[in-house]
DNA sequence: CTTGTATAGTACGAAATCGCACTATATAAT
DNA sequence: ATTATATAGTGCGATTTCGTACTATACAAG
């Protein structure tokens, strides 16, 4: 029986709880600044298909924001009942589309990168960023070992680390 | 009007964006070791109710976890349908309840420890608890900034940190 | 070429999340 | 006491999340 290791495991329990209520609070405020049914995860693929390149698979996307597979689905439908996306066929591979910006999914989400931005700023007088510079690089780390950590089924099909600019 | 903090926001979003797939990640799989319908947000209420005290009211849960009050009914009659928790009369107020764990809710919570030990001592060798004890009060301090910058409409009852032993 | 197996995506259903509106109680003002 | 306002909790409905099972295509083995 373990007897030695309250503390690191208490500590991990903590940090996970932080991270929680973090990634909570912050997806309620960005959620309270986007129009109607807009969600987080709405913004985040759009901004993904920006920062890295549109013509992404599903799958692709659903590996760089680590949900499964069906939710990216529900999540690209609505992208595309908005008319912010264009599925089309993946030449390569015929079971496979292909997820393309349509104009106006690039001016919502430079329209909504304002309405966000506002939030930032004013979080920025407070989160100074010489204060989460230093954190960026150990959280990566983290995500990156949780990330290998999980599902040894799934072959872990890593991407693009879903940020860096 | 700002000009120069280009760099800032982009930090921040990146800082929002891995703590949100950490959140994902880790909510993943410590759901995966619980049993059928019990939730991360199941355990950690039980789990806050023994780590605080019980004898909480649906109110203080709700601002400890920092989500809406009606998500925290939902995972209160959850938790009482199972017999985790009973539900009881608040004597100072009586609009109010309050939450009672029972012997089964402590037990459960005791197994269930045990199982997601497991997963933290496994990770624990990977994220060892140096590294993340220096990233602990940054992220309590800025999960703390979050939460006084919420709508103002609420006076941000505050509650005991939801962690902390 | 046929067969077996792996993969991409989706349909469907169950559960979780949460905003809105409502009831009941408390508190303050007069 | 009466009235007005604020607060605690819930019912309800819309949406999101995601596991299971399915279809269609790819690829490997023979």
């Amino acid at each position: 029986m373990p007897e030695d290791d309250a503390a690191p495991v208490g500590e991990i329990f903590a940090f996970f709880n932080e991270v929680g209520i973090i990634a909570q609070l912050s997806r309620a405020l960005f959620e309270s600044r986007l129009p109607d049914g807009i969600t987080v995860q709405h913004f985040s693929v759009l901004n993904h298909l920006i920062r890295v390149a549109d013509g992404r698979t599903p799958l692709e996307l659903a590996n760089a924001f680590q949900v499964p597979k069906t939710s990216m689905t529900h999540t690209l439908a609505g992208l595309e009942k908005r008319g912010f996306v264009e599925v089309g066929p993946n030449p390569e591979d015929g079971r496979s589309k292909l997820i393309w910006l349509t104009p106006s999914g690039r001016a919502f989400r430079q329209e909504a990168q304002g309405l966000l931005s506002e939030d930032i700023n004013r979080l920025s007088e407070k989160i100074t960023a010489d204060r989460i510079a230093p954190l960026l690089p150990e959280l990566t780390q983290i995500r990156q070992i949780l990330d290998k950590d999980r599902d040894p089924k799934k072959p872990s099909r890593r991407e693009q680390p879903a940020h860096l600019r």
